[in-house]
DNA sequence: TTGTACGCGTTATCAC
DNA sequence: GTGATAACGCGTACAA
């Protein structure tokens, strides 16, 4: 049996009051005398009345929704990154609208127009590969102009002025380098993706920026790029073939893995012959045998963060003083480096 | 610059005609004229106009949201059934609301209560262990008995009446465990959690059934309970210590990992002196080394399904012939196994 | 061909 | 103390 969603209208109807009087009575109005009051809120109790969030929001402009907008959600960072949002959001009363680019600049355009139609009163989003490829921001700069308030995350872009969390990633793998060069490490390999993404750009920095500061120099025969997400151990083996390294750094836990992989097959112990050190401290290095050193990049932080930035926005209203919050990388010693 | 956005109103008094002249026009009507029509619909398209979805959902009493309540998103599986979700849903122009109930019962029932208030217009959940374990499903109740379709998966319970999808797990044990009998394993281990979980009672079953009709016996102490999702590799180490398997199967990819890392750690090599099979195909599995041979349980699969049975509740809203649909699982040959 | 009126569920203002 | 009215943005049956 269909218990149809009781309304502020039905339960006026049966009391025989006024809508608006129901109302406030259940606002515990101080209009209203203690008797009907009573009568009311009895009445709202039994039938469990609850009022619609869809008139609210209509009448309020507030949804209390908050639009999410990832890559991708096999991902654990990504993942780890919407549970702290999550967490923040719904301890304010928001939900959260989850929806997946899919690393493609038109599913996050549409995405973003679906949401942005009054379903959502703001975004939280890290760009799609695409979107980062293409260097085509128009659709953000759309939505902020409408007034939405934007918070980026980890894949940023400096042509879009609104709030951004990111971590340190320059520091991120200058302490991995460091940390290799100060177990003695000479060799030291980077395995990183083509350059248009921003993160894997400042890995790489720091990463340069370290040698240099101890006296090494840079050699792109130390440096694998490989394409985006892309496994080929092969192109790994070739590569460890060619300049068998004494530490490897990975700008991901995929690469880092398959590489250790690699590695053990070749017969050589890590972290006696190679030390092993990869961004994103995921399931993969957490498990691995031996588990892996990490560069911690505290995803659960950075949606707290978000969320907690886009929320004061959308509570405030005003549009200034746009800031971007830097999250300090962390190292998680594991078994893949030498111990001091 | 703050550009509102903009509404019927907005330019119905801009050019001078009314509301629903401008509504039909943008909706192409034939009752109006082909020259105000173009002329409302340049200015539509020139501000960019895009009808309010809460006004439509008011109006609709459709909100076209689908709410998602997952216990954790930190877990590769049901990262897989979103994504599913997220697929089919947004094909046919749906939102997906997540929530996460965090394995907590409470947690379970303040979001559904939040979203059933209006925002969606179905649910997609699977129950948290504390729901399972406590047994009370009034939450759910509830929410069918006010008309709103409900898709359990995975984790589901008999006690209420509604769509469901799940994977046939016994079937998945029992296939795994006939691949280490058909290897010639006598010894064959189980890693499994508590019995409350309606998904291990499966496992165990298939796991038990196996092994009978190849002529076993079940000893109780080949088998090991772990609490759930607590990693204890001393446990583990005992375990095996008493037993000495050799094959082993693991009703999550967790254990089924660490395992053998242990294995690994005694001197023990897999697949050579012990098999090992573990239940649900993720990252770890996929990357580990060797890789581990495991059910895949077709997550993506299996979101897509519920997505599908839920809007197809929600399209047709009738309330009868509730389905049951079953996943079947399959093996994904690794390197933890031996070949055939 | 265009406009008026009403309803979706709620709240806020103002009148009685 | 209570109720009527307007408004949020949209769509549509009906009237002009």
């Amino acid at each position: 049996m269909l218990k149809q969603k009781i309304t502020l209208k039905h339960i006026a109807k049966e009391l025989d009051v006024s809508i608006s009087t129901v109302s406030k009575a259940l606002k515990n109005s101080e209009e209203i005398s203690r008797d009907t009051k009573d009568r009311i809120q009895a009445f709202a109790k039994l039938y469990n009345y609850k009022p619609n969030n869809i008139a609210i929001s209509l009448k309020n402009k507030r949804t209390k929704n908050i639009g999410v907008i990832i890559p991708d959600i096999v991902h654990h960072f990504f993942t780890t990154v919407v549970r702290g949002i999550e967490k923040y959001a719904n301890a304010q009363g928001y939900n959260v609208i989850v929806c997946l680019s899919d690393e493609s600049f038109d599913k996050e355009v549409i995405n973003m127009e679906m949401l942005a139609n009054g379903s959502i009163d703001g975004f939280i989003m890290s760009l799609s590969a695409g979107t980062e490829k293409k260097k085509d921001f128009n659709h953000l700069k759309e939505v902020t102009e409408q007034g939405i308030p934007l918070v980026l995350f980890d894949r940023v872009t400096n042509e879009i002025r609104c709030d951004k969390v990111v971590i340190d990633d320059i520091l991120g793998a200058y302490l991995a380098t460091e940390k290799l060069l100060k177990e003695g490490r000479k060799k030291i390999a980077l395995l990183t993706t083509e350059d248009f993404f921003s993160v894997s750009k400042n890995r790489n920095l720091g990463y340069e920026k370290a040698l240099r500061d101890f006296g090494l120099v840079v050699e792109e025969k130390y440096i694998l790029r490989l394409p985006f997400m892309d496994i080929d151990e092969d192109k790994i083996s070739d590569f460890l073939n060619s300049i068998v390294p004494d530490a490897v750094l990975s700008v991901n836990e995929i690469f880092g893995i398959h590489c250790m992989r690699v590695l053990q097959r070749k017969g050589l112990k890590v972290p006696e012959d190679v030390s092993i050190i990869g961004f994103t401290d995921g399931l993969l290095a957490r498990h691995a045998n031996p588990s892996i050193t990490s560069i911690a990049q505290h995803g659960e932080k950075m949606g707290e963060t978000a969320a907690r930035m886009l929320i004061e926005r959308v509570e405030r209203e005003d549009e200034s003083n746009y800031r971007t919050e830097i999250i300090q990388p962390t190292i998680i010693t594991r078994e893949s480096t030498l111990n001091f």
